[in-house]
DNA sequence: GTGCATGCAAACCGTTTGCACAATA
DNA sequence: TATTGTGCAAACGGTTTGCATGCAC
């Protein structure tokens, strides 16, 4: 991984913000003190950034809007390979209240994501024991 | 609220499929049994069957990446106003197990999103009750 | 008959890609 | 010097919008 002055720029604005930006708000960040940045090189280092653990995405669902007709309160299994979003309902989950210290942010709705491989995926992923040789 | 066609098998789309559709995946589907429909309509009509308490959004932070260089397993305060993402740490969420029985989805991750106001935009929303009325 | 919904196409925004040039190692 | 990164601009995919026509009320 080649260091750069674009990339320790980069680098720098997300370290130095609290807040999650967008590539969009690390570029403007970045530049006030490299005005010739581009904002590709901004999504091209992040990425390379991600793929050396330097960063990491914090919303997984952006590609596209999901809707649902279960307007009850809920959580959600995401696969991480396939994408597909299904309901959990579970009173333990739903029990989960938010930490008393917020720092002044008043929390309306509480949310669980569990991450991990649907059944579908999980099989093609460990292919069961005799095949794997 | 006008009931058309569309708006029916838009809805029907919905609540058919256990598992929470895009835009476009609604939209293949009723194209199914009416071809002329349009991808906009679509767009359209969950929009307004949102606004009716009809259908709900699963993601909110679809609309741009988000990227962060805190590494460490952390859960998120997220503002529905102005968007802005911040980190908590907080040992009790870092505990939640998954649920045992999720019909063969296996888990890698739990991320709690906490939705709601910021400090700043819950002192815009309640500007003091002086001001109030 | 009025007003809102539809469908088309273009616009729009965030993201990705191809390529020539420049910088790193 | 070989390789990789940069910056530009165009392409791309998902989403929104404007407008003429059609339909629900």
């Amino acid at each position: 991984m080649k260091v750069t002055p674009q990339r320790l720029a980069v680098y720098a604005a997300l370290m130095a913000t609290p807040e999650h930006p967008s590539p969009e708000e690390i570029y403007q960040t970045v530049r006030t003190t490299m005005p010739t940045v581009s904002l590709a090189t901004v999504y091209k280092t992040l990425e390379t950034l991600e793929q050396h653990g330097l960063a990491s995405q914090v919303a997984r669902l952006h590609v596209s809007k999901r809707y649902d007709a279960n307007l009850e309160p809920h959580h959600h299994l995401i696969c991480t390979v396939c994408r597909k979003i299904s309901d959990i309902r579970n009173e333990a989950l739903d029990a989960i209240a938010p930490p008393a210290d917020l720092s002044g942010f008043v929390p309306t709705e509480v949310n669980v994501q569990i991450f991990g491989l649907c059944i579908s995926c999980a099989a093609r992923a460990t292919p069961t024991e005799e095949n794997n040789g």
